[in-house]
This record gives structure tokens, sequence and C-alpha cells, in this order.
DNA sequence: ATGACGTAAGTCGTCCTACAACTCAACCTA
DNA sequence: TAGGTTGAGTTGTAGGACGACTTACGTCAT
């Protein structure tokens, strides 16, 4: 009979499409239950209502439960509630929260002990500034705690490099925007920015934009997503990389030189951020 | 006599212990089964009982089709056996694979997509000298096919210094092996690395092993296994870091400061990686 | 012939239930 | 007191089922 499809399941809360009304007459014992989670302030059911693309259910819960960790609700070598709680709580299934779980452990958040329990890791809380997870860095310094801002030095189009063209996988001589900015955290200079975007995949009122706040948020309203960035890791001592008023004199700097790709593999943009040394604190969490 | 415990259920497909009596009459069809695992040449059923401790079943076969991605059996951009088929080749739930495939996946080495399948990572193959997967040095210069060597330039014991008594959770004052190596890929300096190992947990013998070859096999011996490493990026110039014929003259390097960690969260290692600016290519995955 | 649409098969995502393996603390016993 | 046992709680694995998404293919109207 061909029901439409309800899509995107997002589940608001009170109603879940298919699966709440058989269970109602059986024995679940919740309902207003001892645990009262409907009591509690702060259950978590309806907080996974992302605005709108925010990835599988496993994923919406795992982001929920990083920004809680982060929030400090629970301190470094804290117990988790046990995944069955963390389930009734979010009104998911277990598996969903164990591969949410799994992916906070893949991060190195916390860590997992059979029999035990899951923890928050030591470190957990200090990861903020980790590598390996992809986001903007006007994200990660807010999330450090500092106010992020951007000073654009540069915008222009030009051809580009046979560099540049075999990493975004250009034909030789296409246009590209080439992006410079100086990045700040609380008004003190934390790294400058070299950006270069194809310019095919913008429109003229992109290009203006582009440069104001962050980058990833115009190429969202285009519909590219960020997915991945490879990376290559460097020093470097230069003169000729920073410029401005709060110019470094050591001039020493750690390189992050990456190409984005979307989520179907199509590189986007290709950028290397200059860190200033001492500056800017690249935490990696190293597991087996 | 209680039955010694299975220790290890490594599973031989045929007769699982306490499970399959009590369903033997219900509707569950299975039974000798139509799949005929046992017939298939390929069959991956026996690979995962590794020597001793492996972790949990999902780690070994993550381990296993790492390794059989990393072997060339699934080029990048080639599609793996969907889940259904990866189960029953290694005689596994679904589920196991599952958690071994999202290993693979935050470790990207492999992309899941949602309705189409698992496919190998265009990188994939490449990132063999990550940074975020634990393993020594010569580990990772040998899997990236040169000839990892070592040079021993000073092996002393001191007195820890404040700083590397708060990283190791020591006592003020106590004594720590201060060694000091060069470490070679095919007979050219790569890195230099300043290791400072607490006294205590070794033994004389212990001592002279040091330096030789890898740390972590003597590690190994003591029963202790490096589970995480909390490392710092940073650049450095200077002179005073290298030694010997081969001492870079431009003095630029890339700092990996951390301290090791094994499996029940003790510090057992600090130690600061110089690695030659140049000599040796990072690279980072970053995903979402 | 061409393009739009619907259909069906294949695959990953989520759910449910049950049990095994492990951890830890309380209890009991010698 | 020391040591072993028990039991409750928690994570790991199993098996089956179905929803959601992707892809290819066939059908039909243009």
């Amino acid at each position: 009979m061909s029901t439409p499809t309800p899509k995107s399941q997002a589940f608001d809360t009170e109603t879940r499409p298919a699966t709440d009304p058989p269970v109602q007459n059986l024995p679940k014992v919740r309902d207003d239950a001892p645990v009262s989670i409907s009591d509690r302030a702060g259950s978590n059911r309806s907080a996974l209502n992302a605005p709108s693309e925010s990835g599988s259910l496993g994923r919406q819960v795992a982001k929920h439960l990083r920004s809680r960790i982060m929030q400090g609700e629970f301190s470094p070598g804290a117990r988790l509630p046990s995944e069955t709680e963390i389930a009734l709580d979010y009104g998911v299934s277990r598996v969903t929260v164990r591969t949410a779980i799994k992916l906070l452990e893949s991060q190195g958040l916390v860590d997992v002990r059979h029999g035990s329990g899951t923890f928050v890791s030591d470190f957990g809380t200090e990861i903020k500034a980790g590598i390996q997870e992809l986001r903007s860095i006007t994200e990660t310094i807010r999330e450090m705690g500092f106010e992020p801002s951007m000073e654009r030095h540069k915008g222009e189009t030009r051809a580009a490099s046979e560099h540049e063209s075999a990493r975004l996988d250009l034909m030789p001589g296409e246009q590209v925007l080439d992006l410079q900015r100086a990045v700040f955290a609380d008004g003190e200079v934390v790294a400058y920015s070299y950006d270069v975007i194809p310019i095919k995949t913008l429109d003229a009122q992109m290009l203006e934009q582009m440069g104001q706040g962050s980058v990833f948020k115009v190429f969202e309203t285009i519909g590219i997503t960020p997915a991945r960035a490879i990376a290559e890791l460097h020093a470097v001592s230069s003169q000729e990389i920073a410029w401005g008023p709060q110019k470094p004199e050591q001039g020493l700097f750690l390189l992050l030189d990456q190409v984005h790709f979307d989520k179907d593999g199509k590189p986007f943009m290709y950028s290397k951020s200059y860190f200033v040394e001492g500056r800017f604190q690249f935490v990696i969490l190293r597991t087996r």
C-alpha cells in the first residue's frame, strides 16, 4: 500500500511512528517507573532532534553524550550510566547506544571495561583540541573556551598551481579562490590560514561570504558537507607566512596541510593552516 | 570440577556450549545449516584463534580484516563483502562484524555507506604512517617499507625532573632511565628519541636490553602492554637536539611529546620524539 | 529511442530478546 | 582473619526481524 515512507524518522520523542504502540500493553514495568525518567529534569529523550541532517541515530547520541561529557556532567574517571539506562534515557535501543559509545571510545573520550562499565577517560576533557575529529578551526577554538574571530587578509581569484590542481583534481589552469586569513582566539593570533577553493563550485555572492565567518557554513548552503580530510603535518620556520601587527617574531609554525573531501569523496578545498607554535595545543590520543 | 572456564571461547563453530540446547525445540530452522561454511576453501573461521590475549572477538575480526586490506586482498575503492557474508565467513554474528567494521571506520580504513556497502577508503592503504594508531616507531618505519635501526647515544639512570615526575606519576627525585637514541630508516636519520622510564619497573638485565631494539619488546616481557598514549605536537627549531655525523643542519623538528599508558591506565614511559622535518611523513585522516 | 517512474533486490541501520563473560562487592566459611 | 563462593550489575555476542537507503532494471508514456 506504499505508505509515503516517513522519511528521516528523527522521531519526535513522544510518538515513535510504529514501535511504541504495540508496546503499551506489554508488561514493560516502566511507564511511570521507579527510575522515573519522565520526572527527571534531565531526560534526554528529546535531545536528538537536530535541526536537519545529523547522521545516523548512533552518531546523534554520540554527539549528545560527547557534549554532556565536555560540559562536565561526567567528570574524568567517572562512570557513565549503564548502556541500558542510557538507552532508556534516550529512547533508543541498546544497540544504538553501543554504536555511540564505540564512537566515543575510538575518539579516546571514554574507556569501556567489560563487566565493569564505561568510564570517562582521564584525559577525555583535555582532548578538545584533538586533531582527529574533523571540524572547523573556529569551532575548535570555541570549544576550548575562547572566542574565535577571523580577519581576511586576501581574497582573490587566480589560476590554480600545478600542485593545487593535482590535489583538488582540477584541470590545469582552472580558476580558484585564494583566501588568506588570520585566526584569532580572544583577540590573539593563533593561526594563519591559506585556503584554496575551486571557483566552479561557487557563485559571486558566496565569493563575498567566504572569509566573513566559517567557510564550512558557506559550503553547507550549497549542500557540500565535509566528510573527511587527509592531512600532513610539518614543522615550518619562515618569516614569509604571517603578517599584521601581531606577527610572531620567531616564525615557527606547525603546519596542517590538508585536502578536504565531501561525502562523495570529491575534494572541495585545499588548505594550509599554520599554527603559531605555543599558542595552540594539539593533542592526539593514540590507541591500539 | 566446575569446568575450568572455557576461557577465550574462540568458538569452534559446531558446538556452542550452552546456548543451543534450550533452543532445540524452537522453530529455529538452523541446525545442519544450508549455508555450508565448512565447504568453502576461503573460510576465515579459524583465523581468529590468536596465540594468547587478543581482545574481544570484534577486535580480532577487525585486526584480521585490517591485515587482509593491507595485504591488498581488497584494493582501495573496492567493496567489502556484506556484513552478513563476513559474519558467515568468520563464523560470528553480524553484531560482532559490525563492531569490527566500526573500528576500521574510525581508523579511516573503510567507508560505510548506508544501503550500498562498505568500501575500502581511497587512502586506506596509504595511512600506514598515521599517528593515531599506537605502535612503535620501528614498527611504523618497517611498514613504510624501510629497514629500521637504532643507535644508542646515551643510557643512564638519574633522578627524575619535576616535569617528568608529574607526567609519570612519580615521587619527586625517583630514579629513571634516561635513554637517548637516534632512529634510522635505511641508514638515514629520521628521528631523535628521548625516553624516560621509571627504574622501579625494571631490573638490571632489562636495563641493558633497553636501547638494543624496540623498547616495547622489553616491556612485553614484564607484562606491560601499551594501551594508550597521549601526545602533544610541537614544532621545534633547535641545534641542541640532534647529534652525530648525520646531524641535520637546519635543526627543524616535529616533536611528538607523549606519555604512554598500560591497560590499567598507569603511565610507564615518557618520551619526546623529534622527527627531522621532511624525512618522515605524518599523515592524519580526519573524520566526522 | 528516450526519459520518468515504479519495482525489487541488496545492504546497512535499528530494534528486541536472550545469554555468556566479566567485574566487584557482599557474604559465608574455615 | 584469610580465602573462597555467591550474586547482582555490566559489557560482549548471538539470532532474528524489519525499516531505510541505494542501485539496477523493467515498464510505460512521451
